[in-house]
DNA sequence: TGTACATCAGTGAACGCGCGTTCACTGATGTAC
DNA sequence: TGTACATCAGTGAACGCGCGTTCACTGATGTAC
């Protein structure tokens, strides 16, 4: 299927499997992704994977150096996509606006509820992975988004200790409602909870509290 | 050493390991715990937690069905502590002050801090954990104190529809906190907040924000 | 108090399994001339 | 355009490992009489 692209290959051949593979990368990726996600955060070895890409088991050491190398793989490029929904979702609102901030936070929610795996193993990556640098910055990037759209909101600057400090406590929320909602799936009373309503409610009291 | 509560055991040897153990179902969960602790949730063998007994690897399964069971009895026994650590806290200030809902959270992120490994555990036993009744009570059960707290501080009754709300909130914004504690080690801002202070601001806004 | 016996918590050897990783290799692809 | 060659992404066989679990067993403990 991807060979079609591919000029003259194989010439007396039907378009087979191509020898050198495209995107074995990705396609790695993708498949720990799913791995993740039917069973577990750790539920997932580097055989089976490779076996999902139709390939041998040593054919992902060309592209990643060990097991540890491809979770990571996986958590940046979830990162990615988890920042990219929350800048698409505040830009839906104007900016400024107590629904950007709700929006925001609802992104990740929905992230959380569309890959809880991939979502734990985000935030659950610790134990090779002690210096990661690109991906802490890419969580800071996460966290940049909502304290622009905090500041926005109360229009100060993002520096701001005040603005810092409310931004902190609304993506503790978040996060916190998010984990609650994938680890809970009947329990509590949680499942009842309209999640629009409630990021509203949510960022409405945090960011009309008094400061102190 | 535990042996010398027992009457004339073993003669005339020399105080040696009782053949019978005594106590090798709480010692497995000790040795778990601490497995957890050092290699992650998912670091854990029952080979490895036999060993730290010293047992055989065969001797847990006089005691467990399998290796979920094992885990599943960690866990209780961490959400007994933890419900026994917030309700102290709460007992601790005055019933309804606004102190003993903060200190209800701050047992929940001392817990965290304290047991990482363990309390990412219990909110993360998913695998084929599925049907644990009396742990979703246990859940419940933690919840509820939360609830009792912030029913007296608002004083209504704990079903009270925006008492389950406020405490929702509440809950979602302290097990955010605590793992975004216990994750981000290094990263972003959060290292420098001070608890107390933190805890105590956040149940304030939470609690005196108009309803709706 | 003494004896017979059921129970029960251990042992240790063994099993099959899938994993992570390495290795020498091969054949396709891209590039220089 | 054609040829020679370096590069590079795959193969497939093999390794050693630790794990979860089972099994027949053994010896200590508690109980009934």
């Amino acid at each position: 299927m991807p060979d079609e692209t591919q000029p003259s290959a194989s010439p007396g051949v039907t378009p087979k499997a191509a020898y050198h593979h495209g995107d074995l990368r990705a396609q790695l990726i993708t498949a720990v992704r799913e791995l993740v996600e039917t069973h577990g955060p750790d539920g997932f070895s580097v055989s089976e994977a490779a076996r999902r890409a139709g390939v041998s088991s040593a054919a992902p050491y060309k592209h990643f150096k060990d097991r540890h190398e491809i979770l990571r793989g996986v958590v940046s490029e979830a990162m990615d996509r988890l920042r990219a929904a929350m800048e698409a979702g505040a830009a839906s609102y104007p900016v400024g606006s107590l629904e950007a901030v709700a929006t925001v936070g609802r992104a990740y929610v929905e992230f959380a509820k569309a890959e809880p795996g991939v979502f734990r193993l985000v935030f659950g990556l610790t134990e090779g992975h002690e210096n990661a640098p690109d991906l802490l910055a890419k969580g800071e990037g996460c966290f940049g988004v909502v304290v622009q759209a905090v500041a926005a909101c109360l229009d100060l600057p993002p520096g701001d200790r005040d603005v810092q400090r409310r931004a902190y406590m609304l993506w503790s929320l978040v996060h916190g409602h998010s984990f609650l909602n994938i680890d809970m799936k009947t329990k509590v009373t949680t499942a009842e909870i309209d999640d629009w309503a409630y990021l509203m409610a949510v960022s409405r009291a945090i960011l009309t509290a008094p400061e102190g």
